[in-house]
DNA sequence: CGGATCGAC
DNA sequence: CTATGTCGATCCG
């Protein structure tokens, strides 16, 4: 993304505030001038750890430099002269392998997020936004930027860089279209062109450029879109009057002139545009088509290889391109002054390094070859020469196989940790561990994985409150580590981190698992991609994890205190689905049980029946065990292969029913009797209302600091599982799963990144009591008028009214955390379920909470000060109490 | 192999 | 109150 390369595009000396800040002071009349940016960054930094950490990394990477430096002095002029030699050598070797022939093109939409963003909620384009949430921004718009407000800065400071900035939640599931979009126009230019993430890609147009040669004019000609009345003309002289000045090359048919075209709308030949043959006019085909198409700009680099394409497309952007043509002296005029920090691969450090040496920009780069190859290593020199003479990869490698496979997630209460820590299976095999358990805190982190792949090597990692990261990593000798065993090792590594510092508590920040070492790429395929083997093998694979509740048994209850649990689980369930009945209908879990019965009775036999029919090669009805469609299909595989698309096509039937429930609970706040609204107006407030609860994304509200990933993934997964009434035991529940979690990770493994955050909507308070600033809030629990403009402060207040006996409660997320001793949890509940009950039960009793129980949060602070032993007693003694 | 660090998105 | 999440690569011991 460009901007956060822009964000460490910064000269380094300045140390961390000024990577922080802006360095380009583009400052229009309404933004702030960089000192003063860095003086508001500086005040909301100074003293706090992270700033702390940022230091001592600086003066790590110093002592780095110091060490080169010394290496540097004992170099004597004949091992210079040698190694001069010696380059120069492998100099004149690579400039015979120089390949000028292919033309490669790097893409880069503008402010990806943002556009989107902008592109479709007008309100927004004049204001400065960006996309993220409070703790963290992926990007901002360029109005923002005037004010300092950049990627990768967290929301607090933006705003205080920017008071009125208004930040948009992401939402990876829009851009994932939106990129689909793009990617449809590209792949007609290079079907093999390589993505870079949601924004960026690579492509190869050599072919596609001869081919076009002989191309009538017809096939290069391209129409307005007529189609998009709305804000398509001032989008288009938005960007030709904001962005596209100075040196920009598109071209002025497109940009400057194509308003008054639009203005026409019928696709005449006047309204059309007809693009030539060469490479520049290939590329302003694609940019014009991209902008047609999704009503957003992109960048454009054309050049020989994929690392001079790259730097190109970064030189006039935004909503523009550059080409360097394909002649040796073109690709070092480029080169001559350029600052290496532009370079793809040399970042923050290496650019320091670097200038430590007089090395700025890359011609300096060649001329200091020799020294470079005896400071640093082979391959670290090698590929310094490679940059200084503009060589590069030419052609488009496919991505490899994934070699590791993390999550990490940053607690919901930080800053608390005690000696007493639990792993939790909670429902579907989502990780929870709790690092502590006290009278005021839960702090627990989460991990959801699915699919793991079978590796080698679990690394466990962790941050300090200090910011310290470490890594603990082990290597299991066996050949196989179930999912079961992945965390059994972590859990290990955690141990003994927690002994290291005893008898301190182990305070940490954030915690990771990543798994590595992959056997093959078959039996990775087979674990995490497709389902293809489920139904080959006619054993049963992925069936043991599928009967209830046996490796929570396992795992938790050596003892005999499994005999307990059947009937108070049962109980449980009893009283769960007591509470269901009264529940609006779409919350009813008939239609659900009704699969449940259908399929886990039959799936089994089918499968069965189907295995045996494939050997005798007999055309035969199918229920698939995900659409419950019956197909006929003499071919196993090709069953296979719909239950594979069923799967990953649940999806979208997925999607309805999470928005149904979703309006079950937007009735559910119709329902709430005391909530009102005096500044807005009522339908106003309503629609925004609807849109936050139709959001299926991270759903993290503007106004909600303290919700992070962690609580809203696991709010979804316990509400998930709260108005479920049976474990998982099917393939539809699994694939149901499999699409809460990784919506489409069984389907290909490079998209990762947008999919697995598109689960739904979790289930916090702020996801209820959203408002905007100035709101007269009634708090539904005790009927008293809350005059506050601060959110946080209201919902707190709604959760002291609401935090009774057996709801456990932990920033913004409400938990029923059940304890069968023995260390045997089981997690459920919602605010919504809790809620419901919350407000019958107030119906009846039309009386408030006692305020005396908000106490039991409002030690939250005090806590801290409490012994280690006491706390340690304590929370032992808490959870048997609390949960008594 | 294990651990730390860098760099990119 | 509040500073991401993932992945690959490399270097060093």
């Amino acid at each position: 993304m460009d901007d956060k390369k822009k964000v460490a595009n910064s000269s380094c000396d300045d140390g961390f505030l000024l990577r922080m800040g802006l360095n380009d002071n583009k400052a229009g009349m309404q933004g702030l001038d960089k000192e003063k940016i860095n003086k508001i960054i500086m005040e909301a930094t100074k003293g706090s750890r992270f700033y702390e950490n940022e230091l001592k990394k600086d003066q790590q990477v110093n002592q780095r430099i110091e060490k080169m430096m010394q290496l540097k002095e004992k170099i004597t002029t004949q091992q210079l002269l040698k190694a001069q030699l010696q380059v120069d050598k492998l100099v004149v070797e690579l400039e015979q392998t120089r390949n000028l022939s292919s033309t490669i093109v790097h893409i880069d939409m503008d402010a990806f997020y943002a556009a989107v963003e902008m592109r479709d909620n007008p309100e927004l384009k004049e204001k400065p936004i960006a996309v993220g949430s409070m703790s963290m921004l992926s990007t901002s718009n360029y109005h923002a930027r005037r004010f300092g407000v950049r990627a990768a800065m967290p929301g607090f400071i933006a705003k205080k860089l920017c008071p009125h900035l208004t930040i948009v939640p992401l939402n990876f599931e829009k851009y994932g279209k939106v990129s689909k979009e793009v990617r449809e126009i590209l792949a007609e230019y290079d079907p093999n062109f390589m993505p870079m993430g949601l924004d960026e890609a690579y492509l190869n147009i050599t072919e596609h450029l001869e081919e076009r040669l002989n191309w009538p004019e017809d096939r290069r000609r391209f129409f307005f879109n007529t189609e998009n009345p709305t804000g398509v003309d001032k989008d288009d002289m938005n960007m030709s009057d904001k962005f596209n000045e100075g040196e920009c090359s598109s071209s002025p048919v497109l940009f400057e002139d194509n308003t008054s075209h639009l203005k026409q709308r019928s696709q005449s030949v006047e309204n059309s545009v007809v693009f030539g043959t060469s490479a520049e006019e290939v590329v302003k085909e694609i940019r014009f088509r991209i902008e047609q198409k999704t009503q957003l700009t992109a960048s454009a680099g054309i050049a020989p290889n994929t690392m001079l394409a790259k730097m190109c497309s970064d030189r006039n952007k935004p909503n523009g391109q550059y080409r360097i043509t394909p002649e040796r002296q073109a690709v070092l005029d480029f080169l001559k002054d350029l600052p290496i920090r532009k370079v793809p691969g040399i970042g923050k450090v290496t650019e320091k390094m670097l200038k430590a040496l007089g090395i700025v920009t890359c011609s300096e780069l060649y001329q200091q070859r020799a020294l470079l190859s005896l400071l640093f290593s082979e391959i670290s020199w090698r590929n310094f020469l490679d940059i200084s003479l503009g060589l590069g990869s030419t052609h488009l490698e496919k991505d490899g196989e994934r070699k590791s496979m993390s999550t990490e997630s940053a607690p919901c209460c930080a800053q608390i940790s005690t000696r007493s820590c639990l792993w939790l299976k909670g429902p579907y095999r989502c990780y929870i561990i709790i690092v502590s358990v006290s009278m005021t805190c839960l702090t627990f982190f989460l991990f959801y994985i699915l699919f793991f792949p079978k590796g080698k090597t679990v690394t466990l990692k962790l941050k300090n409150v200090n910011f310290e990261v470490k890594t603990r990593a082990s290597t299991v000798l066996s050949s196989v580590s179930t999912e079961e065993e992945i965390f059994a090792v972590a859990k290990d590594l955690l141990g003994t981190e927690i002994d290291s510092v005893a008898p301190h508590p182990l305070r940490i920040r954030l915690m990771g698992v990543r798994v590595s070492g992959f056997l093959s790429e078959e039996e990775k395929k087979y674990q995490q991609k497709s389902i293809t083997s489920f139904l080959k093998s006619g054993k049963e694979i992925g069936f043991p994890r599928l009967q209830p509740e046996k490796s929570n048994q396992e795992y938790f209850t050596k003892s005999s205190e499994a005999s307990h649990r059947g009937s108070f689980f049962d109980q449980k369930r009893a009283a769960r689905l007591l509470n269901s009945e009264n529940l609006p209908p779409n919350e009813a879990v008939g239609k659900q049980l009704f699969h449940d019965r259908k399929s886990s009775a039959n799936f089994v036999e089918e499968t069965k029946k189907l295995t045996s029919l494939q050997s005798s090669n007999v055309c035969k009805i199918f229920t698939c065990p995900v659409c419950f469609e019956e197909q006929s299909s003499d071919n196993l595989e090709e069953l296979n292969r719909h239950i594979d698309e069923c799967l990953n096509g649940t999806f979208v039937k997925d999607t309805m029913e999470i928005s149904k429930n979703d309006k079950s609970r937007e009735d559910t706040l119709n329902t709430l009797p005391h909530f009102r609204n005096e500044n807005e107006n009522g339908d106003e407030w309503q629609k925004n209302k609807t849109d936050q609860l139709a959001r299926t994304d991270q759903s993290a509200s503007m106004s909600d600091s303290f919700t992070n990933n962690s609580t809203e993934k696991f709010a979804q997964i316990v509400s998930d599982k709260s108005h479920r009434e049976q474990q998982p035991s099917n393939l539809s529940d699994i694939a149901r799963n499999v699409e809460c979690l990784f919506p489409k990770r069984i389907s290909q493994g490079n998209e990762d990144h947008f999919e697995k955050t598109e689960h739904t909507a979790g289930t916090s308070l702020s996801c209820f009591f959203e408002a905007k600033e100035g709101s007269v809030l009634v708090c539904p629990v005790c009927n008293t008028e809350q005059k506050t403009t601060s959110l946080v402060s209201f919902n707190r207040h709604v959760d002291v009214c609401l935090n009774k006996g057996c709801i456990y409660y932990s920033s913004y997320l409400l938990v029923q955390l059940e304890y069968f001793g023995n260390g045997v949890f089981e997690l459920f509940g919602t605010l919504r379920f809790l809620l419901q009950a919350r407000f019958r039960a107030l119906s009846k009793e039309q009386q408030c909470t006692n305020p005396s129980q908000g106490t039991k949060r409002s030690g939250l602070t005090t806590s801290q000060s409490v012994s280690k032993k006491t706390k340690l007693s304590n929370s032992k003694h808490t959870i048997k109490m609390f949960f008594k």
